[in-house]
DNA sequence: ATTAGCACTATCAGCTGATGAGTGCTAATA
DNA sequence: TATTAGCACTCATCAGCTGATAGTGCTAAT
């Protein structure tokens, strides 16, 4: 239907006082809810304008494109171009109170988490729960994962656990299916060699090497080596299963910021696939810090009402995944953008102590 | 405030021609969904009773407490002693179609489902896919698990992780920290020591033998059994996160059928805490077969306009767990009942024959 | 350039009466 | 004696109307 937005443009020189209408109209529905009008705008913004005045910058301002209203005589409301220009214009970088700051901290040091996917979870939900909106996270693709070790361990004569650890800290765990009964033993030669031949390369890498070690001849090989070829092969198959936690799902359904657009249901859908989302959190062009989506700039159509922060977070070497929060294009910029790139920064900060505690 | 309804009675002798009539009321709001008046189900029943003769009977269950008003002029509606008349009386074992039990029992054999993990997981959303209500699925208790095999893997001077196998192909994780630097070597005979030791016991009776190990006099043991039993012991320390899966909450929003019922709310807070489904969904009476709690026989507060069917799973040897959905009273009992029933029984199956796969 | 004043418009809460589904009671009926 | 027709009554719902309120746009005066 209409290609999709990458950015909408604020380019055009507003003049000074304008701004500050137009911002109030912008801080007056975040914190209300609510269209807002000449009149009450006029008390609020305390510049000695009157409503009459008011009315004509409001305007100007809808042709311009930056309010609208939802029938004739109900107050203005700002259009996703005037969140736009408020992100990028007007809102600069708020300080997280202590309190908050040492309550993220804390959660994210929590005690038993010496697992990344807890990690992740329990960072998700508290998002979740300091915003009160849906988040999101991705977990590291397990591809660009770098091998700290691997083990194999035999369950019956037909099947064998793969254990497989990566330099964060992420476990997987993977049962095989064999023809031939192999010996504990044997495995152990295996794994230790598979370790002294991989250890720290990506999990991509790896995969790699082995499928050319498979096209080569296979007369030269020993029984070990072939062995562990082939065992290797089917270990660090790509299990293509994208980690999301999406956690704060009933915020979706019961804020009263939620309520007006009845999108609910199909954003619900949508996080039913997690593949896409998981694109949707991964598909970033800038580098680094937070980004920002607001309404119809999202590609995903059911996200057209809502706005998206995220951030990516990553250990020492590497951008590992994103990490991120949808809520109403009204939501509380001044205070979601900071909590999200915080959560993102100790996030990060947490995960790359963690790698770095092995030898 | 009230003590709780273990089961409603239903004792009392109603003739046949009232039976008839209950039935025909029950059913009705089950597929309508709105109270009957005695004129409409005068022509549904066919039995040549007019709407006077069947105000008259309503008259009479509603004394017995069997029927209800919403206000004086609305048609009656059952009450949860209805529901458990019907489920008791009237409900007989329907049979599943041919069609819906290929539906089951493709979906539990998909491929790749070699974790029990997994299993559950899909199993719980199959089942809230079928019913289209919540369906809840507690995991089995790792405490009762029996072990196949536990081995150590050497990550870092200060970490070691811990691979624990159960019979029925749980597998478990955890990293733990050491204060001496151990060698691979040394913990592959702490695990084929512990193998050994404590092959085909459940982990409740390891740790409890371990413990007891321990108070017996230390200087006894030699280096490798006082490690092997220091690092059992925080191996087969009791994670206590109960593991419970919860699949269909959004049904619970999106459905007509619990709109009216608004405690929806309540009814996610609740699943919010884990634990106390955990115990909901555990805590049983009877041995086996299907269990149902109807309204105020459900002890949960925020369960009370709902009605809860579970069934319990289990392998060769033991009950595993339990499996059950969340749905309004007035669901569809002659085929949610025999669904989930069917479900348990696969799901048994499926991991009976996975147990039984290792040597 | 700003503002006061006025006509206009849309929403909302509250009230109205009509409608209809359903009941309970009573007297007639088989 | 059990059933039923008839009737009065109740209550929820809905459409239509009301005035109040909050907003706009326009124009003329400042």
């Amino acid at each position: 239907m209409s290609k999709t937005v990458q950015r909408l443009e604020t380019k055009e020189s507003i003049d000074e006082r304008t701004q500050r209408v137009l911002r109030g109209i912008i801080e007056g529905y975040i914190t209300s809810n609510e269209p807002v009008g000449s009149r009450s705008l006029s008390k609020t913004l305390e510049m000695g304008l009157s409503p009459a005045t008011i009315r004509n910058i409001m305007s100007d301002l809808s042709d311009m494109g930056f309010l609208m209203q939802l029938h004739t005589s109900a107050g203005r409301i700002p259009t996703d171009k005037a969140y736009r220009f408020y992100v990028d214009q007007v809102v600069v970088a708020n300080q997280l109170t202590r309190k908050l700051q040492k309550r993220i901290q804390e959660a994210t040091q929590e005690g038993g988490m010496n697992q990344v996917e807890d990690l992740l979870i329990s960072t998700t939900r508290l998002l979740a729960g300091l915003t009160q909106f849906v988040c999101l996270t991705s977990s590291p693709r397990v591809e660009t994962s770098i091998l700290r070790r691997i083990e194999f361990i035999r369950l019956s004569s037909q099947q064998i656990l793969v254990v497989l650890v990566t330099r964060n800290g992420q476990v997987r765990n993977k049962i095989i299916a064999t023809t031939e009964d192999l010996s504990q033993d044997f495995l152990n030669t295996v794994s230790s060699f598979l370790n002294e031949q991989f250890h720290n390369r990506s999990l991509h890498e790896i995969r790699q090497q082995i499928l050319e070690s498979m096209v080569e001849d296979k007369e030269r090989y020993d029984r070990l080596l072939a062995q562990a070829v082939r065992l290797g092969k089917k270990a660090f198959e790509l299990e293509d299963a994208p980690e999301v936690y999406i956690e704060g799902q009933h915020n979706l359904i019961f804020s009263e910021r939620f309520r007006n657009l009845n999108s609910a249901r199909g954003l619900m859908d949508a996080f039913e696939h997690k593949s896409m989302i998981m694109n949707l959190l991964d598909s970033t062009v800038e580098a680094d810090g937070i980004q920002i989506y607001i309404g119809i700039e999202n590609e995903l159509e059911s996200l057209q009402d809502c706005t998206m922060v995220k951030a990516q977070y990553s250990d020492k070497n590497n951008v590992l995944g994103t990490i991120g929060v949808i809520g109403p294009t009204n939501m509380d910029y001044q205070t979601v953008i900071p909590v999200v790139d915080f959560t993102a920064r100790i996030l990060s900060q947490t995960i790359t102590q963690q790698s770095s505690s092995c030898d």
